[in-house]
DNA sequence: CCGTTAGGTTAACACCGTCAACCTAACACC
DNA sequence: GGTGTTAGGTTGACGGTGTTAACCTAACGG
């Protein structure tokens, strides 16, 4: 029922017709990027099992050989698909504060749903950055945080200059709000969440991931805010 | 310089001799154990690439067709690698708590720092979990919180009656921490830490993964005891 | 003695990533 | 205008993959 995982389109890289576009970068041709869209396409429909040269190829009306003109081989044109996905990500993470007030904890907060929602959104990248590798780790800079990271540290800081946040140091903080989201995230897309979440008495059995997991997040920001120390105020908390 | 992951050896479950060994669930052929054991063999040797249906098989001096009398396809060994990979996670968990005080709060850390050692020596397991399966998430029971979760959910509760942390639903409070521990070594297991590391401003490079990733943990600690909300008793905390 | 089963084989199929060789149209340059 | 050179494409093949079908063989129960 959960369907096929879809992925969010990427921004077209075709120029406005009439402008200008400097030759620099993204030079990407209308060939190059079918390609890249094709193959996102197949990640989305059936998985990286469904993403195959050949299948990419035949979906292009091309031969899979052709590929091998634009790409060096498999691992790079997954590496661009995977990549541009994750280019939307600090798009998508911007767009989700640019109404919430700077320096806010609720900026901070609505952050760390979007990241949700956008991991549960394109979940196939998410797997292919974790897993694919064939051994060493890829730099950080393909890493769902890296466009992310800037973002949430920007708003981190910001909370923590007008109080919202008690003073720290703001990596550390930022790899520590990301490792809980994170791993939330990633937590979920592994178990099945019906059997856990009775447990927690969040939605009665058949939810959808994306509440369900949303839901927990929400009684997380709590735990976030306020720690796991016993209130120094001792006292009227949780009496009896 | 890594190396390739090594997988702790799973207990052996070859009866101890004059055992009467109920003939329930475990039982398992001498061959068939041999199977798995080389599957985690070549999967720690050469991640899930190296692992074939042929190299097994070979391995163990069978053909590759044989394997199918044991299993019913590549996907159900791979999950009996990984599943009994998990299955030592909870004895090591334990054995990590062993010597510290109940209702400690230094128990409850020290399930985090055992987590993290855990996932770091058996990352192809983590690996395959959550991300390689090829659609629909598994039971949580193979997920590595399995085990652990009764663990680290003993250990919170008895922390909550002794004082040492604050009382809230325990589940969320387990789901909470085990979120922090995971995300942060999937994120380490995923990007190069280096990069990110001496920006945090541990360890000055190339320093191992490992240490780097508790350095962090132990920062985290912190944040996890006191939360990110300022202190209500305003003042000297952290006076410019 | 015969049937069944467990455990194993070989041969083959369809698919995979990739390479080598070749083709063809477009363009730059003397 | 002829002549490289190059970008973009093809076909065919190689070795490897998971998996199936058919077959073999030894052990065991009736």
């Amino acid at each position: 029922m959960p369907g096929p995982d879809q992925l969010d389109p990427v921004l077209d890289d075709t120029p406005p017709p009439g402008s200008t576009r400097s030759v620099s970068e993204s030079q990407v041709s209308e060939t190059e990027s079918a390609i890249l869209e094709a193959a996102r396409d197949l990640l989305a429909e059936g998985g990286i099992g469904a993403l195959s040269m050949r299948a990419v190829a035949s979906r292009v009306g091309l031969s899979a050989t052709a590929l091998y003109h634009y790409f060096d081989n498999k691992e790079a044109l997954v590496d661009r698909v995977v990549q541009r996905g994750f280019q939307q990500s600090e798009e998508y993470l911007r767009r989700a504060i640019e109404n919430l007030p700077r320096g806010s904890m609720e900026r901070v907060a609505a952050l760390g749903e979007a990241y949700i929602q956008f991991a549960l959104r394109n979940r196939q990248y998410f797997k292919i950055i974790f897993a694919i590798r064939p051994e060493q780790p890829r730099a950080i800079d393909d890493v769902p945080g890296q466009g992310g990271y800037v973002v949430l540290r920007e708003s981190v800081v910001e909370a923590m200059e007008s109080g919202a946040i008690r003073r720290a140091d703001p990596d550390v903080v930022v790899l520590f709000l990301w490792s809980v989201v994170h791993g939330l995230v990633t937590i979920f897309m592994a178990c099945d969440p019906a059997g856990m979440l009775d447990e927690v008495g969040l939605c009665g059995g058949d939810c959808g991931q994306p509440e369900a997991t949303l839901a927990l997040f929400d009684k997380f920001r709590e735990l976030i805010r306020d720690g796991l120390a016993p209130d120094r105020a001792d006292g009227s908390e949780d009496a009896r």
